[in-house]
DNA sequence: CATATTAATTCCCAAATGGAACCTTCATAC
DNA sequence: GTATGAAGGTTCCATTTGGGAATTAATATG
């Protein structure tokens, strides 16, 4: 089976990784959380050529994940904004922090701190489960 | 910059997906959640081409998410099984499966249900602070 | 001995990627 | 009005990666 015909599996992850899992984008999202917003801007920071960025971005507005939005005109320039479908990725990419942190540190320490405004103390994200707010695990999870 | 060199990046999301960041392997993992085990399980779950699959679990092997483990001597035939490692890609799963469930639903309605054993409840990942355990909104969390 | 099972590997062609140069629209400076 | 520069792309081409099918390897079974 070709890569592009895994949206059409009856499958969430699937489906989402369409999106979301090509190389290079799920840093493009990060950096959008981080700020970023323009084209040279995303190109400098990640080291991705101009044509793969192009060809991502692009992508991610279709999907409606970013939002091209004029700052300008004359000429006319565009930023990328997150939408709120992208503002929903939120959690994969905080997840996945979290297990880089975890386990892929490699004698580098880890590289950004989050505080929790709401509380004020440095946290980590943790899976937790929506009716009784217990951390949430595999082995107590039963998928139907 | 080649996509081979992101594991070189002072980034967590960078150093996971350098090794989860691949076409396929998120989808592999899931299925070893699922309680996929052996070569010819994945190749006709997933569709990928036997090459790719042997060359995906070769490397999440050599990344320590998976461990070949002898089921049968003569021949021998190895299985793979998430590792504690590999177990720690499960908030990343889920926040996949749930993002997709969100905005990715394409008139079929979400794939999967999830119990939760410890509440007996229809459950859904919900992101939260590890101090405060309330919800954790990227307004919210200061990365420093 | 022939066939089946499981896990790979090889080969060949198609598709995706990386790198660098080029293009477009306008503003500002000379 | 020509030159320079900034922002956001596109084009071109060589290299890398991926897909598909056939093949190999180790052994058990008939």
């Amino acid at each position: 089976m070709r890569w592009d015909d895994i949206d059409k599996q009856v499958c969430s992850v699937a489906r989402a990784l369409s999106v979301v899992g090509e190389r290079w984008t799920m840093l493009i999202i990060r950096d959008a959380f981080l700020g970023t917003r323009r084209f040279d801007q995303f190109q400098s920071n990640l080291g991705v050529t101009r044509h793969r960025l192009s060809e991502r971005l692009t992508k991610l507005v279709e999907h409606g994940v970013l939002v091209k939005v004029p700052y300008q005109d004359r000429p006319v320039r565009y930023e990328y904004r997150l939408t709120r479908k992208g503002l929903g990725l939120y959690p994969v990419l905080m997840s996945l922090a979290r297990w880089g942190d975890d386990w892929m540190d490699k004698d580098q320490g880890a590289p950004l701190e989050y505080v929790h405004q709401t509380c004020g103390n440095k946290t980590h994200p943790v899976l937790a489960c929506s009716e009784c707010v217990e951390p949430l695990k595999p082995e107590a999870v039963t998928p139907q």
